[in-house]
RNA sequence: UGGGGUAUCGCCAAGCGGUAAGGCACUAGUUUUUGGUACUGGUAUUCGGGGGUUCGAAUCCCUCUACCCCAUCCA
């Protein structure tokens, strides 16, 4: 694991330590109405090894509550997926619909407590009645149904006696709530529908809000992990779940910030959309960001959770590059596959100097690769290299066969082009050259000096491959729909020739094609008759990159301008004490801002005035009001605060009179909200007088210097900034006590 | 627009009052019979903007801005 921890994690260890559990228990909870995609594996990565770093378990639950959209291909697709990435869920597959007994006696329950009804509103007049984010909305007059009634009408529901849509059962919470997901919302839905699992059993559904937490609970989940969209949902999640008093060992949900990547779509929706349009061949599509289209592509499981990992786990909304997918591949492939030759778009080569054949011996590996392994490469006269391998009139730069530069044939000899055959419209169809046989790779006598070797095959040996090139489903990074898609995703090469071996020894399932990529053998379509390979990422290409670049994209980047907003003006009563504090108690405006719009804040700040008669300080109360008990007071009313104005007084009295430094001030502050303490107390508990002699302070400045010699060479090589680290060094051995101004000077004139 | 979130390099992302981590991408160089790999160096005087508090602010306070989520009988 890496220096840094996740939020999730940091969490999971206060709530071990702190003892809120002795197990952690998470889970993985998809929905199977759809192939899991590489989103899904980060959700994976996260719940499963969480899991596994603190010792704890992780179950992958089916949320099957929606008998119209789910179905059993799905649940396999999920099943394989875990599997595929090395996971494993310990037992048995959990299903919410094995729950739907107790969730039903729950629902009961809660109807049995006031806190559910039946509601016969039809769907638009719910919805009507629900407000909107602006307004609030009104409760349904069955609301006021007796519980008896609604017991009888639940079950009636349940027992299939109504049509779908004439009753529904929701919780009775608030209709008025700002937050739209609290406004009664519904519990159970009538479905006379077929579920995938539980067959005809039930004529009621349970949502996923009342659902999943109950599930959670049921299956005893610590942690429930789940996407930033949930949010809202929160407090439906604890709602039911302290309603109904299962509050002893209960699950808490925690949001984290759904997976993005450029150049292909994520949702469901838009992947079923593709999947059903035939603008892809089905769900394990290569092109496809599911983690079957992966796995048939080529990836390996290593090289996703690699890549989940180093995308890191945070709440801000993002879209990773997808360069960063492909580094995860290559990264793990380099040091995994045999290198082999194969020539996508062939040009013919006549050795005309050379006769008859030889097998020429090669490693499948390079030498920075510390494995073992070769082959046979047959050589003759004729060969094929690669169209692009070739130039007549070369750019500057072009390391490859020209007519004037020599090339070397990967493993064996190097050639030079003689002359260069054209058809009637001037297409290159033969290159005639020569090659020179005191040049054989591993042997080399003839001195000569090459840019480059390149990849060929030997035309009466080679193989001939079927290679499916596939480039990025869509052309806009962030695409909207159907119109963005990449025309050409998918390439496919029918008479690709390869060297022998990959075919008859069969060495590997993946490989690197040298210069070009990493491919796989379909998994599906390859047969021995008609190999087939899919190209899973090209390797780097610095010389590709240097001709693209020829034209820049002219990108004119606006510069965004910062609007600034309009300040709600001050009512009659805020302006004048605002004027108050600053003509007459001398406060800057800013501060005398933030106490005049807040009743609370100006209240206490009067009253501490008010009580420090002896030696007022208006500004220095002021500060410490506008700022550090203000965030006190932020969520909290006075009467909660543990401490009050003459304390804060105080304080204020002992910065004034220099007993403590405004940094101990601060850490009194804190032990004040902790505790109530007064402040001359905890100073004096805890020896926290401020040290300003300079007879005590200067040895230790020179501790700290003697200690970093680098820093002190950095600073007087100029950098400045080093100042703050020197003082901070010296603050914190003296536990803060040392009064930094003194500090400060001390060190400058040290350091000078 | 009410509520809930989020803003640190081109893309991710650490950081929790004391020197702005790391990865990807980019770039320069070294090694190399893959224009690959590996290695070495270069990449944020600044943390969405503006103020304030402090000896010292990405971190605390105020304020503004931008983006995301919520008005499915989906999950």
């Amino acid at each position: 694991m890496s220096e840094s921890k996740d939020f999730l994690r940091t969490i999971v260890e206060e709530d071990l330590k702190s003892g809120k559990y002795k197990e952690i228990a998470t889970r993985f909870p998809p929905e199977p109405n759809g192939f899991p995609h590489i989103g899904h594996a980060k959700s994976i990565c996260i719940n499963f090894g969480i899991a596994d770093d603190y010792d704890g378990h992780c179950n992958l639950r089916m949320d099957d509550t929606n008998p119209t959209t789910e179905d059993t291909q799905y649940v396999e697709a999920l099943k394989d997926a875990v599997e595929w990435l090395g996971f494993n869920w310990g037992g048995k597959v959990r299903y919410t619909s094995d729950y739907f007994p107790e969730l039903y006696d729950y629902a009961v329950e809660l109807i049995k407590m006031g806190k559910a009804y039946v509601d016969s509103l039809n769907e638009d007049e719910i919805r009507e009645y629900r407000g909107t984010v602006t307004q609030v909305g009104k409760r349904s007059k069955y609301a006021e149904r007796s519980v008896e009634e609604n017991l009888d009408l639940f079950e009636r529901m349940k027992k299939g006696e109504f049509q779908e849509g004439e009753h529904i059962l929701r919780a009775k919470i608030d209709m008025t709530a700002a937050n739209m997901k609290m406004r009664d919302p519904l519990l159970y839905r009538i479905r006379h529908a077929h579920h995938y699992r539980s067959g005809d059993e039930w004529h009621v559904y349970p949502m996923y809000d009342f659902a999943h937490c109950l599930s959670d609970y049921i299956e005893g989940i610590s942690h429930s992990i789940c996407t930033l969209e949930f949010e809202n949902n929160r407090d439906i999640y604890n709602w039911v779940l302290d309603t109904l008093g299962l509050t002893s060992t209960r699950p808490y949900q925690h949001e984290f910030a759904r997976l993005g990547i450029n150049y292909t779509v994520m949702s469901k929706r838009k992947l079923l959309e593709l999947v059903e349009g035939g603008q892809v061949s089905g769900w394990d599509d290569p092109r496809l960001p599911t983690i079957a289209g992966y796995k048939r592509r080529g990836y390996t499981p290593e090289s996703i959770l690699n890549f989940c990992d180093s995308i890191g786990i945070a709440k801000a909304n993002s879209m990773v590059d997808v360069a960063q997918l492909e580094f995860s591949i290559r990264d793990d492939l380099n040091t995994k596959v045999p290198r082999v030759l194969c020539v996508l778009d062939p040009l013919k080569v006549t050795i005309e100097n050379y006769e008859g054949s030889e097998e020429i011996d090669a490693p499948y590996y390079p030498h920075d690769v510390p494995k073992e392994g070769s082959r046979k490469i047959p050589f003759s006269k004729e060969i094929y290299i690669e169209r692009d391998d070739f130039m007549e009139n070369p750019p500057k730069g072009y390391f490859r066969l020209t007519p004037d530069q020599s090339v070397r044939l990967r493993h064996a000899y190097i050639i030079t082009c003689k002359e260069v055959i054209k058809d009637a419209d001037g297409n290159i169809v033969e290159i005639k050259a020569e090659y020179h046989p005191d040049s054989k790779s591993g042997s080399d006598t003839s001195g000569i000096k090459v840019k480059s070797a390149i990849q060929w095959v030997s035309a009466k040996e080679a193989k001939t491959v079927e290679v499916r090139l596939y480039d990025r489903l869509f052309k806009d990074e962030a695409p909207e729909g159907l119109e963005d898609i990449n025309p050409d995703s998918l390439q496919v090469i029918q008479n690709a020739l390869i060297e022998p071996a990959v075919i008859t020894e069969k060495p590997d399932e993946r490989f690197q094609f040298e210069r070009q990529g990493y491919f796989y053998a379909d998994p599906i379509d390859y047969t021995d008759e008609n190999p087939v390979f899919n190209k899973i990422v090209g390797l780097k290409d610095s010389w590709g990159k240097k001709k693209k670049e020829a034209k820049p994209a002219p990108k004119t980047q606006a510069k965004k301008v910062q609007v600034d907003g309009e300040v709600t003006p001050m009512s009659e009563t805020e302006e004048k004490l605002f004027s108050k504090y600053t003509t007459e108690l001398g406060l800057n405006s800013e501060v005398a801002n933030t106490l005049a719009r807040d009743d609370k804040l100006s209240n206490f700040y009067y009253e501490a005035l008010a009580l420090s008669v002896d030696s007022p300080n208006p500004v220095g109360l002021a500060n410490i009001v506008s700022n550090e008990v203000a965030r006190e007071l932020k969520e909290k009313s006075v009467d909660e605060l543990k401490f009050n104005p003459i304390q804060i007084a105080d304080l204020v009295k002992m910065v004034d009179d220099e007993t403590i430094s405004s940094k101990i001030a601060k850490q009194v502050f804190e032990e004040m909200v902790k505790t109530g303490e007064d402040p001359t107390q905890i100073v004096e508990v805890r020896g926290l007088i401020q040290i300003s002699d300079p007879a005590k302070i200067s040895p230790i400045i020179d501790e700290i210097i003697a200690k970093n010699p680098d820093n002190v060479a950095k600073f007087k090589a100029g950098n400045t900034k080093l100042l703050g680290f020197f003082v901070g060094q010296v603050l914190k051995t003296t536990g803060g006590k040392a009064n930094p101004k003194v500090v400060n000077e001390l060190v400058a004139e040290k350091l000078k």
